[in-house]
DNA sequence: TCTGGGGTCCTGTGTCGA
DNA sequence: TCTGTCGACACAGGACCC
């Protein structure tokens, strides 16, 4: 495993034991901090809060220097600027952030085809086929680091680990710029002393509810009993817990997901009243939902809005439509019928607008396949369908599931071309 | 101190039809 | 015909992640 290295992270040494291990969790350090220090080197240096200085916003990101002082994402901008009063404050601009990380994702995939994007900045990936090109997973999560950072600029954090999640806390423990590797053996001995709340998907109510019963360490959920657990955090988190606490993350990468809804929100510079105002700003956000969902080929078959009030409490309300629609007045109309349906005249800080149960546009009839293996158990039923529509008409629709395994059987009729 | 915006997943409750 | 049960589904709210 890893030692302390003096700055409060954990590293692993040169040749550091990686037995057992396929699984490296690659993290961006800092990464809108670092992005604008590229851009700018002047900033090099000094404590960054990255995030609009207007009244309501909250702090995407900070330097590490900044964070010495107490920021942290999330944050209030105006409380960061009152902990670190030097900060600099910097605009977050989202496209340049989009386009660096496509870079990284580029680097990793030059190295394996098995990358599973996270998030902007960090993402999965599955070394086991690439060892005869690249070595251990050790000298390949040396390899990301030094490639990131020499084709990139930027550095990243590296964990190295024989499952998901212990990849994942080890590249966070790692930060910055380090890299820890966990060997299989190591792993309950490496989970055992940690705070449940280092455990991905244990937030500050789950923590507090497993900490009420004494529960403060992954060794301590490896040693309760699971219906004391349950009663903790429920049945779903308790089970998950359970075998995450013991080492057992069955989860493989994978390279493409499936997205289930696209949303837009919008909090208020001032609070709104009007309801002919949020009535309008209703549709508009339908708009960009819907410019979203016709770029992705997708139709909505449920739209749902949240309204948040003055006092911070949230309403949603959802209704399935009678027909899916990508279009963007059927949208605003539904989330303007669902905002009627709400009484309270409250002061409003929020609108948002969500198109769910998402679907291939024009797909009356269709049918969905998770991977290769089941797209070959339904050849029979699409040679049915050939039979009744015409081979033609059988396609294997892209980018609809994960991998390319996921395909759509259409009748043409419902593409308006019958 | 005063809480963004993009999402996913889980839970509890109500409804409806077999 | 009436009643109870159960599963599926829709909906609302909330926790969590980056």
């Amino acid at each position: 495993m890893g030692r302390g290295d003096g700055r409060g992270r954990t590293v692993s040494p040169d040749g550091a034991d990686d037995a057992g291990t396929r699984i490296l969790h690659v993290d961006m350090d800092a990464f809108y901090a670092a992005v604008e220090v590229m851009d700018d080197p002047s900033l090099r240096g000094l404590p960054l809060i990255i995030g609009a200085p207007d009244g309501r916003s909250v702090v995407s990101s900070a330097s590490y220097e900044a964070r010495r002082y107490g920021v942290r994402a999330a944050m209030p901008v105006g409380q960061a600027m009152r902990l670190c009063p030097s900060a600099k404050i910097v605009m977050p601009h989202f496209d340049r952030y989009q386009a660096v990380s496509r870079q990284v994702m580029t680097v990793f995939e030059s190295i394996t085809p098995l990358v599973e994007p996270l998030s902007v900045d960090e993402a999965f990936l599955d070394v086991q086929g690439v060892r005869r090109l690249w070595g251990s997973p050790g000298q390949i999560a040396r390899l990301v680091r030094e490639r990131v950072q020499a084709e990139v600029g930027i550095s990243c954090s590296v964990g190295v680990a024989a499952t998901k999640h212990v990849a994942k806390m080890a590249s966070t423990i790692s930060k910055p710029d380090g890299m820890l590797i966990v060997a299989a053996a190591d792993t309950l001995d490496f989970l055992a002393p940690r705070s449940v709340r280092a455990m991905w998907g244990v937030g500050p109510k789950a923590s507090d509810a497993l900490e009420a019963r004494g529960i403060r360490t992954i060794g301590d959920i490896r040693d309760s009993p699971q219906d004391m657990l349950d009663r903790a955090v429920g049945p779903a988190l308790g089970a998950r817990i359970a075998q995450l606490a013991r080492g057992e993350d069955a989860r493989a990468v994978e390279t493409e997901r499936v997205e289930k809804s696209v949303g837009h929100e919008e909090t208020f510079d001032v609070d709104v009243t009007d309801r002919e105002f949020l009535r309008a700003e209703l549709l508009r956000l339908a708009d960009r939902v819907a410019v979203r969902l016709r770029k992705a080929a997708w139709e909505c078959a449920t739209v749902a809005i949240k309204i948040r009030f003055d006092d911070f409490t949230t309403l949603s309300r959802s209704q399935t439509l009678a027909e899916p629609t990508s279009v963007g007045q059927r949208i605003g109309e539904a989330a303007q019928t669902l905002y009627e349906s709400i009484d309270r005249r409250d002061p409003v800080r929020l609108v948002g607008v969500r198109a769910e149960k998402l679907r291939p546009a024009g797909g009356a009839a269709f049918a969905l396949w998770d991977d290769d293996e089941h797209w070959r158990k339904v050849e029979g039923a699409l040679d049915d369908a050939r039979a009744r529509f015409g081979s033609a008409t059988i396609t294997r629709a892209r980018h609809v599931g994960r991998g390319d395994g996921r395909g759509a059987v259409r009748h043409p009729k419902d593409h308006g071309l019958d």
